[in-house]
RNA sequence: GGUCCCAUCGUCUAGUGGCCUAGGAUAGCGGGCUCUCAUCCCGUCGACGGGGGUUCAAAUCCCCCUGGGACCA
């Protein structure tokens, strides 16, 4: 049975390098039917707080990465004692001006055996003693992690490569306390663009800042696995993708760089795969943030207009947040004109003629629309190039979206030909 | 400074001695489609850090150098 853990320090938010770890242990946990345990390394009671927890926990609960233990490491001070006497009492360690200091051999190697980097061995007289307990009654990092993972039965660290050097340490802990040794798997560290270990001077690198900006989780997984990890020339997995194909032996051995844009591309393309129902949900309080569309507004816009307008709408959005916005074209709301509208004269009588039409007909789905449109412009002796545009920026107050057609059905004939109208009659006065 | 890890296009990567005049993706650029933008499709730019070996053959194995990173001090 596999068991690994993520173990966090709540010193603050759960940065995107961190999440990738938690990521990588939680995937081998689901890949093996094993145990994903998420413990809290809280022992640095000056620099830990709640609301860091807090923040740990929705980071990993927007990614999705669930977990089936639970455990604060505070909880585990008596057992810490416990394991620390014990080496005392056994004479594996010795208390020197008030710290407690675990005795390393001063001879031969310790080989750490990493499932990914292979052997790595280091002489132990490199290593030198180390304390395990301060002088103030608190445990030292390394022998708490030890006892925990111990304890816990821990078979696989996975863990970022910045801890291989503290292996060693760890393993002959282990040896000491008479526990079994886990495997090791030092993952490739996640680098900010400047090619250095990614840290907060790098900007963008809480993890839930990406959902505030309009990622979807699978797709931040997704990008989150292929730094590292790869499976031949796929690029798009789904998070069931990912379960299924994840394996140690395709991680990467070098470090990554974090850069966005493609993570971008990633989103576009998990916002197509989407459900339009879940993507309502997620941008319908990112468009009443704007401002200008209220609940009742939302509520009157019905459901499959809304689904329509998401349809339409996602192949041209990188985020929700652009979703959003571009969302604001199926309501009642001011336009926000991207260009001024240059009205042509001769486009006056055309514009008028297309809004009497739908006035007249009221055709609904964009077929319909198509044909009145068509047909007027046919008898005016003009054709839909000569006021394609101005009737698109009339209509939807920017230059660029879905097709002609799409978008007035979707807007509906009564506001298009109310916005034709507008436009036309401001160049008539 | 000591110890350790790493090294393919700008970026993410494929590649485990011959299929590599190095593949994919992204970004950039150009084109197609079209009422526009996007999607989509096609094309294009672009990398094995350097030097020695081993071998009939090296991006792939070995050594040195260089570079980057990490940990400890």
């Amino acid at each position: 049975m596999i068991r690994v853990r993520f173990a966090p320090s709540p010193t603050g938010y759960l940065h995107v390098g961190g999440a990738r770890t938690a990521l990588f242990n939680w995937l081998y946990a689901r890949h093996n039917d094993g145990t994903f345990i998420l413990r809290i390394e809280d022992t640095d009671r000056e620099r830990s707080t709640d609301a860091s927890i807090d923040e740990i926990l929705n980071s990993m609960r927007w990614l999705g990465l669930d977990w089936d233990e639970y455990h604060r490491q505070t909880d585990r001070t008596e057992d810490h004692l416990k394991a620390a006497q014990d080496l005392m009492d056994r004479g594996l360690a010795y208390e020197s001006e008030g710290a407690w200091w675990f005795r390393v051999p001063t001879e031969g190697s310790t080989i750490v055996q990493d499932e990914l980097l292979g052997d790595v061995e280091y002489a132990n007289d490199h290593l030198k003693d180390f304390v395990i307990r301060r002088s103030d009654g608190s445990f030292i990092y390394h022998f708490v992690v030890v006892v925990d993972d111990a304890d816990m039965g821990v078979t696989h660290v996975i863990r970022g490569d910045d801890h291989l050097n503290n292996t060693p340490k760890h393993i002959l802990l282990f040896e000491a306390l008479e526990r079994p040794v886990p495997k090791f798997v030092h993952l490739p560290m996640i680098l900010g663009e400047d090619r250095t270990r990614l840290s907060k001077r790098h900007g963008d690198t809480a993890t839930l800042e990406y959902r505030d900006r309009g990622f979807l989780p699978e797709a931040m997984v997704n990008f989150l696995a292929r730094l590292g990890w790869s499976h031949g020339d796929d690029e798009v997995f789904s998070r069931d993708d990912l379960v299924q194909l994840f394996s140690l032996e395709e991680i990467n051995k070098s470090g990554a760089v974090f850069e966005d844009t493609k993570l971008h591309w990633l989103n576009q393309q998990h916002m197509k795969r989407a459900d339009l129902d879940r993507l309502l949900d997620l941008i319908k309080p990112l468009v009443l943030d704007l401002g200008r569309v209220s609940d009742e507004m939302w509520g009157q816009a019905g459901n499959d207009r809304l689904k329509r307008g998401v349809h339409l709408l996602r192949d041209r959005c990188k985020t929700l947040r652009d979703l959003a916005v571009a969302m604001e074209l199926l309501f009642p709301v001011p336009l926000n004109p991207v260009d001024d509208i240059l009205v042509q004269s001769e486009q006056v009588p055309l514009l008028l003629a297309v809004a009497e039409a739908l006035e007249e007909t009221t055709p609904v789905d964009p077929g319909e629309l198509e044909n009145v449109i068509r047909e007027v412009l046919a008898c005016q002796g003009a054709k839909l190039k000569d006021v394609a545009l101005v009737s698109r920026l009339a209509v939807t107050g920017r230059r660029a979206g879905p097709g002609l057609f799409d978008v007035f059905a979707l807007i509906g004939a009564e506001l298009v030909s109310k916005r034709l109208r507008v436009t036309a009659e401001g160049v008539a006065e």
